[in-house]
DNA sequence: GCAGAACGGAATAAACCGTTCCGTTTGCCG
DNA sequence: CGGCAAACGGAACGGTTTATTCCGTTCTGC
Protein backbone atom coordinates (compact mmCIF):
# COMPACT_ATOMS: atom_id res chain seq x y z
CA UNK A 1 0.00 0.00 0.00
CA UNK A 2 1.67 2.92 -1.22
CA UNK A 3 0.35 5.51 0.89
CA UNK A 4 -0.40 8.17 -1.68
CA UNK A 5 -1.76 10.50 0.78
CA UNK A 6 -1.96 13.53 1.63
CA UNK A 7 -1.99 15.27 -0.76
CA UNK A 8 -1.64 18.97 1.05
CA UNK A 9 0.88 20.75 2.12
CA UNK A 10 3.76 18.37 1.18
CA UNK A 11 6.21 20.31 1.97
CA UNK A 12 5.94 20.74 5.65
CA UNK A 13 7.63 16.98 6.94
CA UNK A 14 5.24 14.74 6.81
CA UNK A 15 6.79 12.42 9.35
CA UNK A 16 7.08 9.27 10.96
CA UNK A 17 2.47 9.44 12.25
CA UNK A 18 0.45 8.09 8.93
CA UNK A 19 -1.89 9.48 7.33
CA UNK A 20 -5.12 10.88 8.61
CA UNK A 21 -3.58 11.55 12.05
CA UNK A 22 -0.67 13.26 11.17
CA UNK A 23 -2.52 15.42 8.54
CA UNK A 24 -4.58 16.21 11.76
CA UNK A 25 -1.79 17.38 13.85
CA UNK A 26 -0.15 19.62 11.19
CA UNK A 27 -3.81 21.08 10.52
CA UNK A 28 -4.07 21.97 14.22
CA UNK A 29 -0.91 23.70 14.04
CA UNK A 30 -0.75 25.15 10.34
CA UNK A 31 -4.65 26.65 11.02
CA UNK A 32 -3.38 28.57 14.00
CA UNK A 33 -0.55 30.01 12.57
CA UNK A 34 -2.19 30.85 9.47
CA UNK A 35 -4.46 32.76 11.39
CA UNK A 36 -1.96 34.63 13.32
CA UNK A 37 -0.53 35.89 9.99
CA UNK A 38 -4.10 36.88 8.29
CA UNK A 39 -5.29 38.54 11.81
CA UNK A 40 -2.59 40.52 11.80
CA UNK A 41 -2.76 41.69 8.69
CA UNK A 42 -6.18 42.19 8.78
CA UNK A 43 -8.00 42.15 11.84
CA UNK A 44 -11.61 41.96 10.49
CA UNK A 45 -10.07 39.32 7.66
CA UNK A 46 -12.22 36.56 6.66
CA UNK A 47 -12.31 33.34 8.56
CA UNK A 48 -12.36 31.86 4.57
CA UNK A 49 -8.67 33.58 4.38
CA UNK A 50 -6.98 31.89 7.26
CA UNK A 51 -8.47 28.70 5.78
CA UNK A 52 -7.30 29.27 2.51
CA UNK A 53 -4.33 30.94 4.11
CA UNK A 54 -3.51 27.34 5.83
CA UNK A 55 -4.22 24.95 2.74
CA UNK A 56 -7.33 23.79 4.09
CA UNK A 57 -10.74 23.84 3.57
CA UNK A 58 -13.09 25.62 5.80
CA UNK A 59 -14.24 22.98 7.85
CA UNK A 60 -11.10 21.71 9.06
CA UNK A 61 -11.50 25.33 10.80
CA UNK A 62 -15.15 24.68 11.96
CA UNK A 63 -14.25 21.21 13.22
CA UNK A 64 -11.76 22.74 16.44
CA UNK A 65 -12.78 25.88 16.77
CA UNK A 66 -16.65 26.95 17.47
CA UNK A 67 -16.77 30.15 15.80
CA UNK A 68 -14.74 32.73 14.69
CA UNK A 69 -14.82 35.01 18.24
CA UNK A 70 -13.52 31.39 19.81
CA UNK A 71 -10.74 31.26 17.27
CA UNK A 72 -9.58 34.62 17.78
CA UNK A 73 -9.49 34.04 21.62
CA UNK A 74 -7.47 31.28 21.83
CA UNK A 75 -5.06 33.54 19.30
CA UNK A 76 -4.75 36.73 21.58
CA UNK A 77 -4.24 33.83 24.85
CA UNK A 78 -1.35 32.13 23.12
CA UNK A 79 -0.01 36.09 22.47
CA UNK A 80 -0.51 36.57 26.07
CA UNK A 81 0.96 33.72 26.95
CA UNK A 82 4.16 34.13 24.84
CA UNK A 83 4.18 37.72 26.15
CA UNK A 84 4.39 36.15 29.83
CA UNK A 85 7.09 33.58 28.87
CA UNK A 86 9.60 36.40 26.82
CA UNK A 87 8.84 38.63 30.24
CA UNK A 88 10.09 36.56 31.98
CA UNK A 89 12.83 34.68 30.21
CA UNK A 90 14.17 38.47 30.20
CA UNK A 91 13.13 39.58 33.91
CA UNK A 92 16.91 38.43 35.48
CA UNK A 93 19.27 36.68 34.08
CA UNK A 94 20.82 39.57 32.46
CA UNK A 95 23.46 42.01 34.59
CA UNK A 96 22.68 45.32 32.82
CA UNK A 97 18.73 46.32 33.71
CA UNK A 98 18.93 48.44 30.85
CA UNK A 99 19.91 45.66 28.51
CA UNK A 100 17.24 43.41 29.95
CA UNK A 101 14.74 45.92 29.09
CA UNK A 102 15.79 46.86 25.49
CA UNK A 103 15.84 42.64 25.02
CA UNK A 104 12.71 42.32 27.22
CA UNK A 105 11.31 44.68 24.39
CA UNK A 106 12.74 43.47 21.11
CA UNK A 107 11.82 39.98 22.05
CA UNK A 108 7.96 40.92 22.28
CA UNK A 109 8.41 43.18 18.86
CA UNK A 110 10.19 40.08 17.29
CA UNK A 111 7.30 37.54 18.46
CA UNK A 112 4.91 40.61 17.23
CA UNK A 113 2.66 39.50 20.29
CA UNK A 114 1.66 43.35 20.80
CA UNK A 115 -0.74 43.59 18.13
CA UNK A 116 -2.01 40.08 19.10
CA UNK A 117 -3.26 41.48 21.98
CA UNK A 118 -4.40 44.59 21.15
CA UNK A 119 -4.74 45.43 17.50
CA UNK A 120 -7.57 42.57 17.58
CA UNK A 121 -9.23 44.02 20.88
CA UNK A 122 -12.55 44.47 20.13
CA UNK A 123 -13.16 42.49 17.30
CA UNK A 124 -14.21 39.57 20.09
CA UNK A 125 -15.71 39.45 23.65
CA UNK A 126 -12.53 39.42 26.06
CA UNK A 127 -13.17 36.32 28.34
CA UNK A 128 -11.95 36.38 32.18
CA UNK A 129 -8.59 34.52 31.52
CA UNK A 130 -7.50 36.92 29.01
CA UNK A 131 -7.80 39.47 31.30
CA UNK A 132 -5.88 37.70 34.26
CA UNK A 133 -3.21 36.84 31.70
CA UNK A 134 -3.48 40.38 30.42
CA UNK A 135 -2.59 41.66 34.11
CA UNK A 136 -0.07 39.41 34.80
CA UNK A 137 1.42 40.38 31.43
CA UNK A 138 1.45 44.42 32.34
CA UNK A 139 2.92 43.25 36.25
CA UNK A 140 5.90 41.22 34.27
CA UNK A 141 6.69 44.30 32.39
CA UNK A 142 6.36 47.13 34.65
CA UNK A 143 8.73 45.02 37.09
CA UNK A 144 11.27 45.35 34.11
CA UNK A 145 11.29 48.82 33.35
CA UNK A 146 11.51 49.60 37.54
CA UNK A 147 15.14 47.86 37.86
CA UNK A 148 15.81 49.48 34.92
CA UNK A 149 14.44 52.78 35.82
CA UNK A 150 15.68 52.26 39.48
CA UNK A 151 19.28 51.42 38.09
CA UNK A 152 19.25 55.01 36.76
CA UNK A 153 19.34 53.92 32.99
CA UNK A 154 16.45 56.18 32.21
CA UNK A 155 16.01 59.76 31.75
CA UNK A 156 13.45 60.77 34.82
CA UNK A 157 10.47 61.63 33.09
CA UNK A 158 10.42 57.83 31.40
CA UNK A 159 7.45 55.90 32.88
CA UNK A 160 6.34 52.34 32.32
CA UNK A 161 3.69 53.48 30.09
CA UNK A 162 5.83 54.32 27.83
CA UNK A 163 6.77 50.73 27.12
CA UNK A 164 3.48 49.45 26.02
CA UNK A 165 2.95 53.14 23.99
CA UNK A 166 6.67 51.75 22.50
CA UNK A 167 5.29 48.31 21.43
CA UNK A 168 2.58 49.94 19.71
CA UNK A 169 4.74 52.57 17.53
CA UNK A 170 6.85 49.39 16.64
CA UNK A 171 3.97 47.50 15.90
CA UNK A 172 2.86 49.91 13.28
CA UNK A 173 5.77 49.24 11.37
CA UNK A 174 4.23 46.30 9.12
CA UNK A 175 5.70 45.63 5.69
CA UNK A 176 4.65 42.93 3.01
CA UNK A 177 8.08 41.29 3.73
CA UNK A 178 8.90 39.79 7.11
CA UNK A 179 12.15 39.71 7.56
CA UNK A 180 12.21 43.65 6.63
CA UNK A 181 9.94 44.15 9.16
CA UNK A 182 12.02 42.94 11.45
CA UNK A 183 14.84 44.75 10.55
CA UNK A 184 13.29 48.01 10.35
CA UNK A 185 11.70 47.59 13.73
CA UNK A 186 15.38 46.93 15.20
CA UNK A 187 15.94 49.94 13.66
CA UNK A 188 13.76 52.13 15.37
CA UNK A 189 13.64 50.71 18.58
CA UNK A 190 17.15 51.43 18.93
CA UNK A 191 16.22 54.90 18.22
CA UNK A 192 13.18 54.73 20.64
CA UNK A 193 14.90 53.28 23.40
CA UNK A 194 18.22 55.47 22.93
CA UNK A 195 15.80 58.48 22.80
CA UNK A 196 14.17 57.23 26.57
CA UNK A 197 17.89 56.95 28.39
CA UNK A 198 19.02 59.63 30.74
CA UNK A 199 21.23 61.77 29.70
CA UNK A 200 22.67 65.05 30.45
CA UNK A 201 21.24 68.38 29.18
CA UNK A 202 17.92 66.79 28.27
CA UNK A 203 15.17 68.93 28.22
CA UNK A 204 11.58 66.96 30.14
CA UNK A 205 9.50 65.19 27.98
CA UNK A 206 6.09 67.21 27.51
CA UNK A 207 2.92 66.09 29.09
CA UNK A 208 2.21 63.53 30.99
CA UNK A 209 3.20 59.70 29.97
CA UNK A 210 -0.19 57.93 28.85
CA UNK A 211 -2.53 56.72 32.45
CA UNK A 212 -3.40 53.13 32.12
CA UNK A 213 -7.05 53.80 31.73
CA UNK A 214 -6.42 55.43 28.75
CA UNK A 215 -3.86 52.31 27.53
CA UNK A 216 -6.74 50.40 28.43
CA UNK A 217 -9.04 52.42 26.37
CA UNK A 218 -8.93 49.55 23.65
CA UNK A 219 -10.54 46.97 25.04
CA UNK A 220 -14.11 48.46 25.29
CA UNK A 221 -16.07 49.10 22.40
CA UNK A 222 -17.08 46.07 20.62
CA UNK A 223 -16.38 47.88 17.52
CA UNK A 224 -19.17 50.64 17.59
CA UNK A 225 -16.60 52.14 15.31
CA UNK A 226 -20.01 53.91 13.06
CA UNK A 227 -22.87 54.25 14.70
CA UNK A 228 -23.67 56.53 17.96
CA UNK A 229 -20.01 58.28 18.34
CA UNK A 230 -19.60 59.52 21.56
CA UNK A 231 -22.60 57.17 22.95
CA UNK A 232 -26.21 57.92 21.85
CA UNK A 233 -27.85 56.18 24.86
CA UNK A 234 -29.36 52.89 25.64
CA UNK B 1 -28.61 74.79 -15.16
CA UNK B 2 -28.29 78.26 -14.30
CA UNK B 3 -26.46 77.38 -10.84
CA UNK B 4 -26.50 80.53 -8.96
CA UNK B 5 -23.50 80.50 -7.48
CA UNK B 6 -20.76 78.35 -6.09
CA UNK B 7 -22.14 77.12 -2.18
CA UNK B 8 -18.80 75.11 -1.96
CA UNK B 9 -15.81 75.82 0.34
CA UNK B 10 -17.35 79.19 1.65
CA UNK B 11 -14.05 79.16 4.37
CA UNK B 12 -15.69 77.53 6.53
CA UNK B 13 -17.37 80.80 7.80
CA UNK B 14 -21.29 80.23 8.74
CA UNK B 15 -22.00 83.58 9.39
CA UNK B 16 -24.72 85.83 8.95
CA UNK B 17 -25.99 83.84 5.52
CA UNK B 18 -29.73 83.10 5.51
CA UNK B 19 -31.60 80.09 6.28
CA UNK B 20 -30.44 77.20 3.88
CA UNK B 21 -27.75 78.54 1.75
CA UNK B 22 -26.21 78.75 5.45
CA UNK B 23 -26.87 75.39 6.23
CA UNK B 24 -25.44 74.25 2.80
CA UNK B 25 -22.34 76.15 3.88
CA UNK B 26 -21.89 74.90 6.84
CA UNK B 27 -22.68 71.47 5.65
CA UNK B 28 -20.28 71.58 3.04
CA UNK B 29 -17.76 71.67 6.12
CA UNK B 30 -19.14 69.49 8.78
CA UNK B 31 -19.61 66.54 6.38
CA UNK B 32 -15.26 67.39 5.13
CA UNK B 33 -14.69 67.22 8.82
CA UNK B 34 -17.00 64.07 9.74
CA UNK B 35 -15.35 62.16 6.70
CA UNK B 36 -11.86 62.68 7.98
CA UNK B 37 -12.27 61.94 11.25
CA UNK B 38 -14.74 58.65 10.80
CA UNK B 39 -12.00 57.47 8.17
CA UNK B 40 -9.02 57.93 10.40
CA UNK B 41 -10.98 56.19 12.81
CA UNK B 42 -11.26 53.45 10.69
CA UNK B 43 -10.56 53.46 6.89
CA UNK B 44 -13.42 51.12 6.08
CA UNK B 45 -16.31 52.97 7.59
CA UNK B 46 -19.72 52.63 5.78
CA UNK B 47 -20.56 56.30 4.07
CA UNK B 48 -23.20 56.64 6.00
CA UNK B 49 -21.24 56.94 9.41
CA UNK B 50 -19.76 59.95 7.74
CA UNK B 51 -23.09 61.46 7.38
CA UNK B 52 -24.41 60.32 10.75
CA UNK B 53 -21.30 62.01 12.19
CA UNK B 54 -21.69 65.21 10.53
CA UNK B 55 -25.42 65.42 11.33
CA UNK B 56 -26.71 65.12 7.93
CA UNK B 57 -28.29 62.77 5.70
CA UNK B 58 -26.65 60.57 3.16
CA UNK B 59 -28.17 62.63 0.67
CA UNK B 60 -26.44 65.74 1.71
CA UNK B 61 -23.70 63.95 1.09
CA UNK B 62 -24.20 62.35 -2.30
CA UNK B 63 -25.52 65.90 -3.37
CA UNK B 64 -22.08 66.84 -2.96
CA UNK B 65 -20.12 64.21 -4.31
CA UNK B 66 -20.63 61.55 -6.93
CA UNK B 67 -19.80 58.73 -4.51
CA UNK B 68 -17.49 57.35 -1.84
CA UNK B 69 -14.15 56.94 -3.90
CA UNK B 70 -14.53 60.88 -4.76
CA UNK B 71 -14.98 61.75 -1.14
CA UNK B 72 -11.87 59.89 -0.17
CA UNK B 73 -10.08 61.49 -2.89
CA UNK B 74 -10.85 65.20 -1.83
CA UNK B 75 -9.71 64.33 1.64
CA UNK B 76 -6.52 63.13 -0.08
CA UNK B 77 -5.97 65.48 -1.91
CA UNK B 78 -6.75 68.02 1.12
CA UNK B 79 -4.29 66.39 3.21
CA UNK B 80 -1.39 66.24 1.09
CA UNK B 81 -2.03 69.99 0.13
CA UNK B 82 -1.95 70.66 4.03
CA UNK B 83 1.20 68.88 4.08
CA UNK B 84 2.70 70.69 1.29
CA UNK B 85 1.83 74.07 2.88
CA UNK B 86 3.21 72.70 6.64
CA UNK B 87 6.31 71.86 4.89
CA UNK B 88 6.79 75.03 3.09
CA UNK B 89 6.15 77.00 6.34
CA UNK B 90 9.18 74.99 8.14
CA UNK B 91 11.08 75.05 4.76
CA UNK B 92 13.28 78.25 5.82
CA UNK B 93 12.53 80.95 8.17
CA UNK B 94 14.14 79.00 11.36
CA UNK B 95 17.82 79.40 12.00
CA UNK B 96 18.61 76.16 13.36
CA UNK B 97 17.83 73.42 10.78
CA UNK B 98 17.25 70.66 13.32
CA UNK B 99 14.58 72.51 14.95
CA UNK B 100 12.72 73.16 11.57
CA UNK B 101 12.92 69.68 10.88
CA UNK B 102 11.59 68.84 14.21
CA UNK B 103 8.84 71.46 13.79
CA UNK B 104 8.15 70.61 10.69
CA UNK B 105 7.32 66.85 12.10
CA UNK B 106 5.53 68.07 14.40
CA UNK B 107 3.40 70.37 12.06
CA UNK B 108 2.60 67.59 9.99
CA UNK B 109 1.99 65.21 13.13
CA UNK B 110 -0.71 67.98 14.59
CA UNK B 111 -2.61 67.83 11.46
CA UNK B 112 -2.62 64.15 11.27
CA UNK B 113 -2.44 64.16 7.79
CA UNK B 114 0.00 61.76 7.20
CA UNK B 115 -2.95 59.24 7.92
CA UNK B 116 -4.64 60.67 5.56
CA UNK B 117 -2.40 60.03 2.59
CA UNK B 118 -1.39 56.38 3.91
CA UNK B 119 -3.95 54.58 5.83
CA UNK B 120 -6.68 55.65 3.44
CA UNK B 121 -4.20 54.35 0.72
CA UNK B 122 -5.37 51.35 -1.17
CA UNK B 123 -9.01 52.09 -0.40
CA UNK B 124 -9.12 54.41 -3.45
CA UNK B 125 -8.16 54.66 -6.68
CA UNK B 126 -5.11 57.57 -7.46
CA UNK B 127 -5.59 60.52 -9.30
CA UNK B 128 -2.82 62.00 -11.25
CA UNK B 129 -3.06 65.13 -9.89
CA UNK B 130 -3.25 62.94 -5.79
CA UNK B 131 0.99 61.55 -7.33
CA UNK B 132 2.08 65.10 -8.27
CA UNK B 133 1.03 66.59 -5.00
CA UNK B 134 2.60 63.59 -3.61
CA UNK B 135 5.66 63.58 -5.72
CA UNK B 136 6.15 67.21 -4.14
CA UNK B 137 5.00 66.78 -0.49
CA UNK B 138 8.44 64.20 -0.64
CA UNK B 139 10.61 66.63 -1.95
CA UNK B 140 9.82 69.13 0.49
CA UNK B 141 10.50 66.86 3.37
CA UNK B 142 13.64 65.52 2.01
CA UNK B 143 14.89 69.01 1.75
CA UNK B 144 14.24 69.76 5.05
CA UNK B 145 15.26 66.66 6.35
CA UNK B 146 18.81 67.27 4.12
CA UNK B 147 19.33 70.96 5.77
CA UNK B 148 19.33 69.71 8.99
CA UNK B 149 21.57 66.11 8.01
CA UNK B 150 24.29 68.43 6.41
CA UNK B 151 24.47 70.70 9.16
CA UNK B 152 25.62 67.94 11.16
CA UNK B 153 22.47 67.77 13.44
CA UNK B 154 21.79 64.46 12.87
CA UNK B 155 23.41 60.85 13.85
CA UNK B 156 25.50 59.64 10.63
CA UNK B 157 23.13 56.75 9.73
CA UNK B 158 19.71 58.91 9.79
CA UNK B 159 18.36 58.93 6.12
CA UNK B 160 15.61 60.97 4.85
CA UNK B 161 13.27 58.04 5.06
CA UNK B 162 13.38 57.79 8.64
CA UNK B 163 10.76 60.83 8.63
CA UNK B 164 7.98 58.67 7.04
CA UNK B 165 8.38 56.03 9.07
CA UNK B 166 8.37 58.64 12.09
CA UNK B 167 5.12 59.92 11.22
CA UNK B 168 4.23 56.40 10.46
CA UNK B 169 5.03 55.16 14.15
CA UNK B 170 3.36 58.50 15.40
CA UNK B 171 0.32 58.19 13.84
CA UNK B 172 0.09 54.90 15.60
CA UNK B 173 -0.77 56.30 18.65
CA UNK B 174 -4.37 57.42 18.70
CA UNK B 175 -6.48 57.75 21.56
CA UNK B 176 -9.83 58.68 21.61
CA UNK B 177 -9.24 62.41 23.02
CA UNK B 178 -7.87 64.31 20.60
CA UNK B 179 -6.09 66.35 22.61
CA UNK B 180 -4.32 63.51 24.44
CA UNK B 181 -3.20 61.82 21.41
CA UNK B 182 -1.24 65.65 20.14
CA UNK B 183 -0.06 65.83 23.64
CA UNK B 184 1.33 61.85 23.40
CA UNK B 185 2.75 62.55 19.93
CA UNK B 186 4.51 65.54 20.87
CA UNK B 187 6.16 63.16 23.90
CA UNK B 188 7.27 60.24 21.29
CA UNK B 189 8.18 63.04 19.01
CA UNK B 190 10.54 63.80 21.57
CA UNK B 191 12.05 60.42 22.32
CA UNK B 192 11.94 59.76 18.26
CA UNK B 193 14.05 63.01 17.71
CA UNK B 194 16.18 62.61 20.18
CA UNK B 195 17.10 59.01 18.99
CA UNK B 196 18.23 60.70 15.83
CA UNK B 197 20.14 63.05 17.02
CA UNK B 198 23.98 63.36 16.40
CA UNK B 199 25.72 62.17 18.83
CA UNK B 200 29.21 60.72 19.97
CA UNK B 201 29.46 56.94 21.14
CA UNK B 202 26.13 56.05 19.70
CA UNK B 203 26.86 52.24 18.03
CA UNK B 204 25.45 52.01 14.63
CA UNK B 205 21.22 52.01 13.80
CA UNK B 206 21.67 48.35 12.96
CA UNK B 207 20.30 47.50 9.29
CA UNK B 208 19.36 49.94 6.32
CA UNK B 209 16.72 52.73 5.99
CA UNK B 210 13.52 51.79 4.38
CA UNK B 211 14.02 51.92 0.28
CA UNK B 212 12.07 54.19 -1.35
CA UNK B 213 10.08 51.22 -2.64
CA UNK B 214 9.16 49.50 0.52
CA UNK B 215 7.71 52.96 1.46
CA UNK B 216 5.72 53.37 -1.59
CA UNK B 217 4.22 49.13 -1.04
CA UNK B 218 1.05 50.90 0.38
CA UNK B 219 -0.35 52.50 -2.71
CA UNK B 220 -0.12 49.20 -4.49
CA UNK B 221 -2.87 46.49 -3.87
CA UNK B 222 -6.60 48.16 -4.23
CA UNK B 223 -7.19 45.80 -1.18
CA UNK B 224 -6.97 42.25 -1.64
CA UNK B 225 -5.90 41.89 1.66
CA UNK B 226 -7.98 37.98 1.81
CA UNK B 227 -7.15 36.46 -1.76
CA UNK B 228 -4.79 35.35 -3.70
CA UNK B 229 -2.00 36.37 -1.34
CA UNK B 230 1.52 37.37 -2.75
CA UNK B 231 0.42 38.15 -6.43
CA UNK B 232 -2.47 36.08 -8.08
CA UNK B 233 -2.23 37.33 -11.56
CA UNK B 234 -2.99 40.40 -13.45
C1' DG C 1 -14.15 -4.55 3.98
C1' DC C 2 -16.32 -1.16 7.26
C1' DA C 3 -17.31 2.50 10.64
C1' DG C 4 -16.29 6.79 11.22
C1' DA C 5 -12.83 10.66 11.82
C1' DA C 6 -11.38 14.50 8.82
C1' DC C 7 -11.91 16.89 4.96
C1' DG C 8 -13.03 20.11 0.92
C1' DG C 9 -15.95 23.09 -0.63
C1' DA C 10 -20.73 24.31 -2.29
C1' DA C 11 -24.99 26.08 -0.25
C1' DT C 12 -27.37 29.06 2.97
C1' DA C 13 -28.98 32.76 5.44
C1' DA C 14 -28.05 36.98 7.44
C1' DA C 15 -25.65 41.10 7.55
C1' DC C 16 -23.59 45.17 5.57
C1' DC C 17 -23.06 48.98 2.33
C1' DG C 18 -23.05 52.08 -1.51
C1' DT C 19 -26.34 54.40 -4.07
C1' DT C 20 -30.91 55.86 -5.58
C1' DC C 21 -35.46 57.60 -4.83
C1' DC C 22 -39.16 60.06 -2.97
C1' DG C 23 -41.69 62.99 -0.06
C1' DT C 24 -40.92 67.21 2.73
C1' DT C 25 -39.12 71.58 4.21
C1' DT C 26 -37.86 76.25 3.39
C1' DG C 27 -35.70 80.35 1.40
C1' DC C 28 -36.24 83.35 -2.55
C1' DC C 29 -38.44 85.84 -6.32
C1' DG C 30 -41.94 87.70 -8.72
C1' DC D 1 -48.51 85.70 -0.83
C1' DG D 2 -47.85 81.54 -4.03
C1' DG D 3 -44.91 78.72 -6.39
C1' DC D 4 -40.39 76.88 -7.60
C1' DA D 5 -36.54 74.47 -6.84
C1' DA D 6 -32.46 73.87 -3.90
C1' DA D 7 -31.46 70.94 0.07
C1' DC D 8 -32.64 67.57 2.93
C1' DG D 9 -33.62 63.23 5.69
C1' DG D 10 -33.92 58.77 5.52
C1' DA D 11 -36.27 54.54 3.76
C1' DA D 12 -35.74 51.25 0.05
C1' DC D 13 -32.95 48.57 -3.26
C1' DG D 14 -29.59 45.48 -5.09
C1' DG D 15 -25.23 43.65 -4.88
C1' DT D 16 -21.61 41.72 -2.21
C1' DT D 17 -19.44 39.72 1.69
C1' DT D 18 -19.39 36.46 5.50
C1' DA D 19 -20.01 33.23 9.17
C1' DT D 20 -21.79 28.84 9.54
C1' DT D 21 -23.93 24.54 8.03
C1' DC D 22 -24.31 20.50 5.20
C1' DC D 23 -23.16 16.81 2.29
C1' DG D 24 -20.53 13.77 -0.37
C1' DT D 25 -15.71 11.90 -0.39
C1' DT D 26 -11.35 10.05 1.27
C1' DC D 27 -8.54 7.55 4.24
C1' DT D 28 -7.27 5.00 8.78
C1' DG D 29 -7.59 1.71 12.08
C1' DC D 30 -9.40 -2.49 13.04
Amino acid sequence: MSTPRDLRDPGAYAGPLSGRRAQAARNDHAILSAARTVFLQNPHAPVAAVATAAGVGISALYRRYPGKEQLLQQLCADGLRTFIAVAEQHSDAQPDPFTALKEFVRGIVDADVHALTVKLAGTFAPTPELGELAARAGTLAQEIFNRAFEAGALRADADANDIPMIFEQLTAIRLRDEARTAALRHRYLDVLMDGLRSKQGAEALPGPPPSSEELGERWIVPDAIMDGWPSPSP
